[in-house]
Formats: structure tokens, sequence, C-alpha cells
DNA sequence: TCCGACTATTGACAAGCATCAATATTGACA
DNA sequence: TGTCAATATTGATGCTTGTCAATAGTCGGA
């Protein structure tokens, strides 16, 4: 008997008896959130928004190099995903890290390391 | 002289002197790690191996509901992200989780809570 | 009340990607 | 060496999405 015959001796098909444990989650909405933060362009507001506390969306066309569309459509993105909160101060708005929703997002790739 | 006028007075933009801290890094690269796993199916993918230790490309297709290219596309994408691992037994693959790898392409996440 | 500046939304377009069918490749076994 | 099964690759297609131009909304100040 082969070591191939061995393996199929209680199934019909590939190696193990394919009982595998398939954990259940709401993997749609885990990989939407992943998806928001794997952006280079709201990567690099996260970065600059930790870096400095609270920033004005005004200041990000400059570093960013996009326009103001653009910015603003990736901080709905980003607020909306709630890893960042938003405080308007007259015609301003100024963003800040939302540090539980940041690791909300993140727990899908933390909970996989333990 | 108005709020705005003093936020104003010593630049010629918005709020504050925009005198914003940037952080460098190569985002793109970091947001194409993150872009692997924050994918419903591969996360699913994930998941199950994580759960299982070490898990036959064949057990996949059962549980996932996808055709066999598409699932081995997507562990091409995952182990070439270096967030698994692949040993070849005859005709199988068996794949894993590397926690290591995981672990670097979720850092862009963890590093911005600290 | 009107004007100017900051922000948000809409519409359109191009690039990226998930998926499958078809095919190629690889390894085990007779 | 020939055949079969598991895996990987290729080509094609439809959907998603990042981007900008144009426009609308909103607030402060004269």
């Amino acid at each position: 008997m082969t070591v191939r015959e061995n393996l199929l001796a209680e199934s019909d098909v590939c190696p193990p008896g394919s009982t595998l444990v398939v954990p259940e989650g709401d993997f749609g909405r885990e990989a939407g959130l992943l998806k928001v933060i794997a952006d280079p362009t709201r990567l690099a507001i996260l970065r600059i928004v930790a870096a400095n506390g609270s920033v004005c969306a005004c200041d990000l066309e400059s570093p960013l190099g996009l326009s103001q569309p653009t910015i603003s459509h990736h901080l709905r993105q980003l607020f909306d995903a709630g890893v960042i909160t938003r405080e308007k101060r007259g015609t301003w708005a100024f963003y800040a890290i939302d540090r539980d929703g940041l690791q909300a997002a993140g727990s899908p790739i933390t909970a996989l390391i333990q």
C-alpha cells in the first residue's frame, strides 16, 4: 500500500480526511475595513495625522500632491471606517486618529498572530 | 482682529502655520502587503489555515466554494506577500501561517496605535 | 446680504483585480 | 514510459476604485 493509498484510506479525497475546522466570521466586513487602510494615500494620511495629533484638511493638499476632492474622498473613507475622527471649526475640518477604531480594524490581523 | 486673522497672521494659508510633520515611508509597499490581506477570500483562507495549523490546497475548494485556479491565485498572493509558507509533498501543497510575515504586514497599522 | 474660502458631492474615466474556463506543469504509480 | 491527479499559469471578462473637473454646500466677515 502506497503512502497515498494510506492517506486516502478513510476518505475519497486528497490527503487528510478533509475534516477542516472552518471558522466563521464576517470576512466581507473585516476585509472592507482593512481595505480602507490598505491604500498608499490613506496610509500617508494616517501617518501624517498620527504624527501631528490633529490636522486640518487644507494642510494635506500640499504634502500629498493630490486634488482637494480626492483628499476629501479619502478622508471620508477613513472617517466612515471609524479610524479617524472629524471636528469642524468654522469652515475648517480637523481630523485625528481614532485609536479604538484603528485597533478594531486591525484586529483580523492581530488575532491571527495571537 | 478676528480669530481667523490671528491664525493666518504668520502664514498665507488656512489655520495653523501648515508646518506639518510629514513622515516618510514606502507607503506603496506597505499598502500592497495590507491589500493582500484585505480580501474576504484571503481572510477566510488565513483564518482556516490558522485554525488547522497546516492545510492542503485541495481541502480549501469545498469550504470556499471557489474554483481551483482562483484558490491557487489567492494562495500565491498570500505566499508572495510572505504571510503563509508553502511545503510541497508529492503533488500536494500544504500551507501554514508565517507569523513573522503577518506581523510585518500588519505593522503599519499596529505602529499607528503604538 | 453679499462675497470669498474651505469642504463635500457628483459624474466620468482609466487602472487594478477577482473570477472562471482552458491549458500547462509536476509528481506518483503501474 | 504512459496515465492520472493535484497544482499552477494564461487569457478574457466584469466589477471595483482612485482620480480629477465641475459643481454644490457651508461658514465667517465686511
